[in-house]
DNA sequence: CGGGTGCTTGACTAGCATCAAATGTAGTGG
DNA sequence: CCACTACATTTGATGCTAGTCAAGCACCCG
């Protein structure tokens, strides 16, 4: 790869290996109760973090209050890297989650591919304005529903845990348009919902709904 | 800055200073005519770029074979750091331009801050999406003349470069929407157009503009 | 029971896409 | 010089999609 490639050669990091992070400090873990905050827009930032068991959103506040989720972290995911000294959006449990913090000072016994994580985000922004410029609702959703579902490839069925607003604040819809979306899939035979918030899904058709989403 | 924090501290990577790189090898630069292709999806990424001159659009082509633009580079901005190995978009010449690539052998002898360049456009990535997301035609055209504008902050004239075509793509709407949008912009007494292209901006009232595309 | 929350459904409307055509400019050839 | 083509932009008419406003349902809890 390009990026490891350069950080290889002009700098005398050991090739980064990102698992190992993990084991350092486990007590370190935060436990978040949902919709709990991580940060705020303006502070300090001071670590980045990644995602150890639930979800996280980060989001933004526009001038006229609304707001406008950028991304949704699962497990594994990386966020908190900024591009100044200064949180530009906010961050908070979606749901019950861990998330495990690293401050700049430790990141001197631990070697994170900061660069990786970078670009990793960008690619991930970069496939969100396809599927929001694509401009269909249900393609939308759609393309929404196989990203969580890729989350959980081995699993007949699957909680998104965020709710009907974080998904219409995320895909640039309303929750009308969502919900109207969602019972459009059911008719269509693609999906199941359950439980009592409808947001357990079961796929019937993968491959329809993966069809709809390009 | 977090990033600079973490690079600086763990690799003998000297303080990285992005203005080095243009005096090393000058005679490299690649000069573009208008719609020159730079490189295209699935080729091996060899190096990056940094524009010298005139303005390089980024795109990827849907299954349908609708184009969308993901973001457009001016002088001094850098494009071309991919995630893995292979390209996963286009890059073309808007306009006859200037640009100059660096190959990843070459990173040895030139301190490129990569990670900086990762979270720059990143950064650009977000503000695209909510500028998008946001939902009106007039408030896109309105923050694309603005993005365009805060190049030339000196001039009360620019070139955007850009067909409408162009513009369209990169904001997800189409080419007779874009037009209408001008000619309110027009109307509103925000902005002229001159040219034969009609693409030479001047500006009448800034912060009307910036009022319009939050 | 009543109130709260989150999801769904319906009726109506505004805004953008679509299709179609006109305008303006440049270049070519008679 | 004028006719003709080619291209980019603009304008107009129409239809569809998603937003808006409103109401209803299911579930939970005090």
């Amino acid at each position: 790869m390009l990026q490891n490639h350069a950080i290889v050669t002009h700098t005398s990091v050991p090739e980064p290996r990102l698992g190992v992070a993990r084991e350092t400090a486990r007590d370190q873990s935060i436990r978040l109760k949902a919709d709990e905050t991580i940060y705020s827009e303006g502070e300090h930032a001071l670590a980045i973090y990644q995602v150890e068991m639930g979800a996280v959103r980060i989001y933004r506040l526009t001038a006229s209050g609304q707001r406008y989720i950028l991304s949704f972290c699962s497990k594994g995911e990386w966020f908190g890297l900024e591009t100044g000294d200064v949180r530009t959006d906010f961050a908070e449990a979606v749901c019950e989650s861990s998330i495990k913090p690293f401050r700049a000072n430790q990141y001197a016994g631990v070697p994170i591919n900061l660069l990786h994580i970078a670009l990793t985000n960008l690619a991930k922004a970069q496939q969100k304005q396809l599927v929001i410029t694509e401009q269909s609702a249900l393609k939308r959703v759609a393309a929404f529903v196989c990203e969580m579902a890729d989350r959980h490839p081995e699993d007949s069925e699957f909680d998104m845990m965020m709710s009907r607003g974080d998904i219409a604040d995320y895909l640039g819809l309303t929750v009308e348009t969502v919900a109207r979306c969602f019972t459009k899939l059911r008719e269509k035979r693609i999906l199941l919902l359950n439980g009592k918030l409808q947001r357990i899904v079961r796929l019937l058709d993968r491959d329809a709904l993966s069809t709809l989403s390009i």
